[in-house]
DNA sequence: CAGTTTCTCAATCAAATGATTGATTGGTAT
DNA sequence: ATACCAATCAATCATTTGATTGAGAAACTG
């Protein structure tokens, strides 16, 4: 039995383990889809054996399932900046866009992950039960913003919130796409425009 | 050598065969990904041996392209279809929903293939240069019928036609999932809504 | 410290996987 | 009928794949 590499190294706690298998699957899932996620070449990256891995993964299917939980921390780390309540719908929409700007900008590769974890969604209840209501999260929040502009008419008065937030949020993420990204600044000012309400552009 | 289980029949000739192939690989794409496409399953589902497979697709790589071809093809036979051209461009905007969702409704589970497509396109330039085209293609009409619709009135006149295709191409794929397909006439009622000129409301 | 639990590893397993080989069959032209 | 080419097949290959086993090391606990 060899010695570790760092011979005074402590080792890693379980759950840290399972972080360090969580990034390096994200990360060969952003390099080569979930297609081409292999338990060995996750293993090989985080720097253990295939047989630590499924000591604290036991199976493929449970660890596609901590990916998804993975992006389930992030995405609560991100909720919990709370939207500037005291203004406008309009503005508190505004504010929203920028900030979807800034982690497209920092997390260019995330919608990656995400985009194939939605794929299997459809497949896997276990994935549905994960992906689905971050999903419903996001756009919950925009239909909020929706009323509220609605309701201090900073908004269209024939706005439907529900829609409105599916089609803002389809065309925010279709846009961090690699070769949508461009179009980002363009579609965003595009949404407020038709979402606003003309007689109180402000 | 065993004879064929149709002793009378004829060998379908290489196209024949291909398309076949293309028709079982999205079919099993759909129920599996492109994670679990096996060229063995295809073969059995096509009724072939998998040398013959390989006789007539060579590796799995032009497998793929088959299978995004295929789309090309059927987008292809969808696309012949002309708009309106002498309609407001609100009308046609409602016309291409109406539309679209008859592709929905004929078609429900195309958007699994086409979604892992794209997924896979960002990895791979060969599918890149199949499937990005087609979307360029999509929202490109609908770019072209805004712009009508600016020109004749029907449609907001500080509306951009570039941005306004991508959000509703964007919008409209959303609703193709199915966890999102009810909320399609909703989405297509308040995307009317978002772009049509409120003064000549029609 | 000793005992127990957790964690790690090399080696291995059984099956699957994309692909190949060589023989044979089907189809066509002369 | 023959020759040639296209297509098909069973058998096979080499490698990969998710997963397991059993021994040993590291960490924890009383």
């Amino acid at each position: 039995m060899s010695p570790p590499n760092t011979s005074s190294a402590r080792r890693e706690s379980g759950d840290d383990r399972r972080i360090a298998i969580a990034q390096a699957a994200r990360a060969i899932i952003i390099e080569k889809g979930l297609e081409g996620l292999r338990t060995r070449d996750i293993a090989e990256r985080v720097g253990i054996n295939i047989a630590t891995l499924h000591y604290h993964v036991p199976t493929k299917e449970a660890l596609v399932a901590l990916v998804a939980a993975s992006l389930r921390e992030d995405f609560k780390a991100s909720a919990q900046r709370h939207p500037r309540a005291d203004l406008p719908g309009l503005q508190q929409l505004r504010v929203e866009f920028a900030e979807f700007a800034e982690i497209v900008a920092e997390s260019p590769e995330l919608i990656a992950v995400l985009s194939e974890l939605i794929d299997r969604a459809r497949r896997d209840p276990s994935i549905a039960e994960i992906i689905l209501p971050l999903q419903s999260f996001w756009t919950g929040q925009y239909a909020e913003i929706f009323r509220i502009g609605v309701s201090d008419g900073s908004l269209r008065p024939d706005l439907d919130p529900e829609a409105a937030a599916v089609i803002t949020t389809a065309a925010l993420s279709d846009c961090w796409r690699p070769h949508r990204r461009a179009q980002l600044p363009a579609v965003t000012a595009e949404l407020e425009c038709a979402f606003s309400f003309p007689s109180s552009q402000g």
